[in-house]
RNA sequence: UCCCCGAUAGCUCAAUUGGCAGAGCGAGCGGCUGUUAACCGCUAGGUCGUAGGUUCGAGUCCUACUCGGGGAGCCA
């Protein structure tokens, strides 16, 4: 028997001859006599079909009681065909069971994400995870490659970190030998020495945060590329954001179009994205929220947000009616788990509802001096269609190695990247203080332990120069161009405040 | 740390509002040659999160705790 191993993502080059997949069991269905096995591999999903004939015979009652996630080799010949995912289909000439898979837990129907964190191992099998982190592997891949490409020195800056660099009440403190010393939280301070050295640098890995939040944008543990650039002023930091985000959107939308169609993201939003990004400074972003544009937008939030939940109730009622009705065992299961999805996306409705009017007094009494919170961010983000640099923060509620603005020394020059469609923040970055005076002064009025950062003030003695960078989140831009809600899904094992397993 | 919601079969959810704990999926057995979350019949599967309390009677009401979800603060 003349047969190739090949990948399902390499079928059509086979179309008319034997070939053999390895992979796994990701859905059976089965007639009297014939079996349709949908078969992964790692690069797609293949149907398999098995006939109940002489041929077969050896292996028919087998194929047939394949269980979910069984490991397989099968081998047959290519067909196109169109009623079968993907296009081409394998006409079954011999199995061999690897391993018989039992009781996989993950069935073909909905989930808990409690359950499904906690099966995170299998839980990446899925078709949705599957489209998600080769997104993340995309998106990981633009990010070096953007870098590099454009003589940025790559600089791996240590993971315990002697002390706080933004703020100690967020880091997780190790026992390194009998002394205390943090996971680091940012790679900046030692970015800004190598850049004295390289110019252009960047470094990239993991970040750790002991921040008690609980909240769709939060992780304890989440990557993060931070470049810094030798004589860059804020406007050019902002420039590099801008060309860094395009160039990662575009790639995105080259090489993984199926991936984002596969998990519904609209793509003209993304299309959409190009420079030049909306800049606006933290004053003026202050304004729009008090302003009746921050209003009408809420107040339209209301409206169609309480219609939608009277036809959510309208819709709930129905399903509820042919669920407990006559008709088809299929139809009524159908409709009452269509009826948990509307109860779902009601009861958040119904919470964004709650929220709104808090949300409109926290706008509409912004007070200059204080940081934009979560539901600003969106508010700002929302009213555009590309990104927006918020530039030029109150210097108080910002850190202390921020440029101060030489013009109105309120001010830091800084700036935060808000993603489009209320996503919020993606990047923050600043211009860094150059000035040695300046920079001791803001030190000791944070009443930060001066000596400790004898090296970093070294770099304000020896050749200062204007410098800056930002620092982007990996799982925020990852789920914002996937379209998800939540970013647990962008990383392949999630850590949150409480959970570590698997 | 604070606010809101939840916990019932392996999984997703019901239980007529205090009166005999149920369905689908999954599992097992049987049937069906083109299925797309297939379908049809049968079988097994439960200390209703934990501990107290109210009551003739508690899955349902009250209190505390544990765990989970969402949000606030903080942040990428």
């Amino acid at each position: 028997m003349a047969t190739t191993k090949t990948t399902v993502d390499r079928l059509r080059a086979f179309v008319g001859q034997s070939v053999t997949l390895e992979g796994w069991v990701y859905k059976t269905r089965g007639s009297g006599k014939i079996v349709f096995l949908i078969v992964r591999d790692g690069t797609g999903l293949c149907q398999c079909v098995v006939e109940k004939n002489d041929e077969t015979a050896s292996f028919f009652e087998t194929a047939k009681k394949l269980s979910q996630e069984s490991s397989l080799e099968v081998t047959g010949d290519v067909l196109a065909d169109e009623r079968s995912v993907g296009g081409f289909e394998l006409k079954v000439s011999h199995v061999r069971v690897v391993q018989s898979a039992a009781d996989y837990p993950i069935t073909p129907k909905p989930h808990g994400i409690d359950f499904l964190m906690k099966h995170r191992h299998l839980w990446f099998r899925s078709h949705r995870q599957w489209h998600i982190l080769r997104v993340r592997a995309t998106v990981v891949d633009q990010i070096r490659r953007f870098f590099n490409d454009d003589g940025y020195v790559l600089i791996d800056t240590p993971i315990f970190a002697p002390a706080a660099c933004e703020g100690s009440q967020t880091l997780f403190q190790v026992d390194y030998f009998g002394d205390p010393v943090y996971l680091a939280q940012t790679g900046q301070l030692y970015l800004e020495a190598a850049c004295m050295s390289h110019r252009k640098v960047y470094c990239f890995g993991p970040t750790f945060r002991a921040e008690k939040s609980k909240t769709r944008r939060h992780l304890t543990e989440f990557w993060m590329v931070e470049p810094e650039i030798a004589y860059a002023s804020l406007s050019d930091v902002i420039d590099v954001s801008e060309a860094f985000i395009c160039s990662i959107v575009e790639r995105v939308l080259r090489d993984n179009k199926d991936d984002l169609v596969a998990l519904g993201r609209n793509l003209d939003e993304l299309c959409a994205v190009q420079k030049p990004f909306v800049r606006m400074t933290y004053s003026e972003a202050a304004d729009i929220l008090r302003g009746p544009k921050a209003k009408e937008l809420l107040e339209r939030d209301l409206e169609e947000k309480t219609a939608r939940i009277g036809e959510l109730d309208a819709k709930i009622d129905e399903l509820d009616a042919t669920a407990k009705g006559g008709g088809k065992q299929w139809q009524k299961d159908k409709a009452s788990a269509e009826a948990i999805d509307c109860r779902e996306e009601r009861s958040e409705l119904e919470e964004q509802v709650r929220n709104i009017p808090h949300h409109l007094e926290l706008a509409a009494n912004f007070e200059w001096g204080s940081d934009l919170g979560g539901s600003d961010e969106t508010i700002i983000s929302r009213l555009h269609d590309r990104p927006v640099a918020v530039t030029h923060y109150p210097k108080a509620v910002k850190a202390f190695y921020m440029r101060e603005d030489r013009n109105d020394d309120r001010l830091a020059e800084c700036f935060d990247l808000l993603a489009p469609q209320g996503f919020g923040e993606i990047i923050g970055g600043s211009a860094r203080e150059e000035d040695l005076d300046r920079l001791v002064a803001r030190m000791k009025h944070e009443n930060l332990p001066i000596e400790d950062y004898e090296w970093y003030l070294d770099l304000r003695r020896y050749g200062s120069v204007p410098h800056g960078g930002f620092g982007l989140g990996v799982e925020r831009t990852v789920a914002w161009i996937c379209g998800l809600k939540h970013i647990r899904e962008t990383i392949p094992y999630a850590r949150m405040m409480g959970k570590f397993y698997p």
